[in-house]
DNA sequence: GTTTTGACGTAGC
DNA sequence: CGCTACGCCAAAA
C-alpha cells in the first residue's frame, strides 16, 4: 500500500478539523504539534490546499489571534462570520480573548 | 535544478 | 508601538 506522502498536510488537516467549534488555534501551535514549529508557514500553506475539505481554516488564525487567512477564503468577510456563528467575536480581523478562545491541538 | 513566494514567528530598530 | 529583516520549510513557476 502507498504511504501517503502528503502526510504534512494531512497531518494539520487531522489536527485542525479536531478543533472544537467556538475555539480557535494558532499556525504555531499546530506546526509545533506536526514537531515543526518552524514550519508554521507550511500549516497556512496545507491550509490553502484544506479549503473544500472538512478542515475549519477559519477557526485557525496566526498567534496575534489576527484572522490573516480571511482573504484566501471565499469571500474575505465568510471568515469573520463563520468565527462570529460559533461563538467567537471578531475585533478589527482579530479574535477577542483570543487566548481564552485558544484552543491547543493535543 | 534554481528562484520566488507564502494564511508565520521571532528579533531588531 | 510599528515596521523591517531574517529564518524556516515546502510547493509552484
Amino acid at each position: 500500500m502507498e504511504k501517503e506522502k502528503d502526510n504534512f498536510f494531512q497531518r494539520v488537516h487531522e489536527v485542525a478539523r479536531t478543533i472544537p467549534v467556538g475555539r480557535v488555534t494558532t499556525y504555531g501551535a499546530i506546526a509545533a504539534h506536526l514537531g515543526a514549529p518552524k514550519s508554521s508557514r507550511m500549516v497556512g500553506w496545507a491550509m490553502n490546499n484544506s479549503h473544500g475539505t472538512d478542515v475549519p481554516a477559519h477557526r485557525v488564525v496566526n498567534r496575534l489571534g489576527m484572522l490573516t487567512g480571511k482573504a484566501q477564503f471565499t469571500s474575505p468577510t465568510e471568515m469573520e462570520e463563520r468565527l462570529r456563528a460559533e461563538g467567537v467575536v471578531v475585533k478589527e480581523e482579530k479574535v477577542v480573548d483570543f487566548e481564552a478562545l485558544f484552543w491547543e491541538p493535543i
